[in-house]
DNA sequence: GTTTGTGAATAGTTTCACAGCA
DNA sequence: TGCTGTGAAACTATTCACAAAC
């Protein structure tokens, strides 16, 4: 295998295969080929086999990939063989339903801790944290928090990215409706689920 | 504007631009060149123009986007100028945040109807509309529904896709942890927050 | 002078086809 | 024989540079 650059199209569909991996050794598949592998996840064969060729390859010719070893190989490349730590600031109504999302631990990841400006809501616990105020972020980073979940309303976004990265956060996820400004050492990844859906409408058959 | 195939880019960023033009007008701002524009937006001035001009192109040459203007073409090209009504399945606590969302209205979206399998929660009412039972789901395009939200547990997810499917929906915004497999004439749009999150650990800086 | 719209050039991604290994 | 890994070909998208419009 020569370097070559690593698709930035390819990192996004990792996860897929390592959610695709993780559901196939729940139904106890030890080993499959790239063509069952294609079934399970809604990617092309040759896809998957190329997706992974960037990091050498993973499979074994004749036999296909072994599960259990693909799901620590992709989980070693995103970086997540070690639990990452989050922290989510607003905590309205998506806010609070992510806090009770369970599906983060399977993938290695953990939503530390929680931050609001809403004094009736700072001190309360929610699915396992306990709401803190926004003064309190500057101690994220001695408490091994590396990550940043935005919920909070548009206008509020902007100035909750600065502090974030003020405190060494390199990484955000922004589901608020703003577009933010970070510098180039910070990675951005947005959601914007009216967005998503506004896009979906595009698709309909006109009438 | 010779015809050319529409990027499947250029649709995914549609909304981008619709949601940086309606935060303008919201500020009064009448008018703004492709480089303000893309100041708003975050997506550079020469990307914006060749966006538009698939559509013939949208601005005035040496003045730049009548925002108002912009805002009606996205809109028709989204086919967001007629309310779009919208079923979500599975009132969990992301369904229920969801129901609560304040922006749908603002991009012409409506979730117009909500179902679930719990009796505990059919019945009662959710951010303006009363929780009904799947068995219901039969009746959503009568009422003018053509887009589903699936926010079901993932061993659930290719059932209501199924049922979805079966009663005419066209578009899915899928939740789940699962991928679902659809007619070719059915547009998945897959939103895994855990997923996001996983890909974002990927950009963190070793350590 | 300013800013759009777009063909051409460049860059990036997917698909193909098959050599090579189990 | 079956399946992976990968160079090369085909395709798609972004960036550039500038003529035309205001």
């Amino acid at each position: 295998m020569r370097y070559r650059r690593i698709p930035d199209e390819t990192i996004k569909r990792l996860p897929v295969y390592l959610r695709g991996a993780i559901r196939l050794a729940e139904e106890s598949v030890r080993r499959a080929s790239s063509k069952e592998l294609a079934e399970a996840v809604g990617v092309n064969p040759w896809q998957i086999r190329k997706d992974f060729s960037y990091f050498g390859g993973f499979g074994t010719p004749g036999v296909g990939y072994d599960i259990d070893k693909l799901i620590r190989q992709i989980r070693r490349i995103l970086r997540l063989d070690v639990t990452r730590r989050a922290a989510l600031v607003g905590v309205g109504n998506l806010g609070a339903a992510l806090l009770a999302f369970p599906r983060f631990a399977l993938y290695g990841l953990e939503i530390a801790a929680a931050f609001d400006i809403d004094n009736r809501k700072i001190g309360t616990r929610r699915g396992g944290v306990v709401i803190e105020d926004v003064a309190g972020l500057q101690t994220i980073k001695q408490r091994g928090i590396d990550l940043g979940i935005i919920t909070v309303p548009g206008g509020a976004a902007q100035e909750v990215a600065d502090k974030l990265v003020g405190v060494g956060i390199r990484g955000i996820l922004n589901f608020s409706s703003r577009y933010i400004t970070v510098p180039r050492t910070v990675k951005v990844i947005t959601i914007d689920i009216a967005m998503d859906l506004a896009r979906l409408s595009y698709y309909l058959p006109s009438g």
